[in-house]
DNA sequence: TTAATATATATGGATATACGTATATAATGA
DNA sequence: TCATTATATACGTATATCCATATATATTAA
């Protein structure tokens, strides 16, 4: 993948979103991503799948969840920029609220306990 | 500048190898960047002008020509994505055309002699 | 089999983006 | 002043993107 076709995957804010989440996390379901970042469901998953459907990001199911994490056969250059990103501090206070929200998460799914 | 903000600028081809080359070379004005990238003058500006206006390079006029580097006030993890981006193996061979254009630019202008 | 839960996709419409061509502006030099 | 060179912008069009709503699929459990 071309970097300008990387970086067009990271050019919405839902998407960045759920890629520094799946990044921190290693494994998530939809149910604990929609409710980090506050969106709706389709919308999260329709996201997701633009994800998927580039190789940046693979789906398992369980059961009734499906689980997103990072793909292992992502190149160095993208991985070194995902790293980087979650590790920015300057970006900690913008999506904190989606740490919180996850950490918060009340009802959580039975997945995710 | 909120992350996919900055990527979204880094979603197009042009300016992506605009940004490269600005990075690698410091300093380039216009006509290096439309042989270097060998694309029409407007398009290349028109990109330029984006990049300029979302305060990722800014422009210097010496005479008739327009110098563009990057800001200097670029926050870190901007300047860290692009200084990754120009160190990355995997993408010397992508662009090298860019610089081998530009390194053998017979009738450069005055300017940048 | 039916109901419930989790997730995915399809559809239509609004907005944004990129392009090529034409033209405008700015600086230089005759 | 006029011509030339360097760069910027405007315009119209084609395409892409995003969203919300509705619906489809898959799994589980009753």
């Amino acid at each position: 993948m071309l970097p300008h076709q990387f970086f067009k995957l990271l050019a919405d804010e839902t998407r960045v979103r759920c890629l520094l989440t799946i990044a921190r996390e290693e494994k998530v379901c939809v149910a604990e991503l929609t409710h980090a970042l506050n969106e709706g469901q389709p919308k999260v998953s329709r996201h997701l799948a633009l994800l998927r459907s580039s190789g940046v990001i693979v789906d398992t199911r369980q059961g009734q969840w499906v689980f997103y994490r990072l793909s292992d056969t992502l190149p160095g250059w993208m991985r070194k920029q995902i790293r980087g990103l979650v590790e920015s501090n300057c970006l900690k206070e913008e999506y904190q609220q989606d740490i919180k929200r996850l950490s918060e998460m009340s009802t959580r799914p039975e997945c995710c306990l």
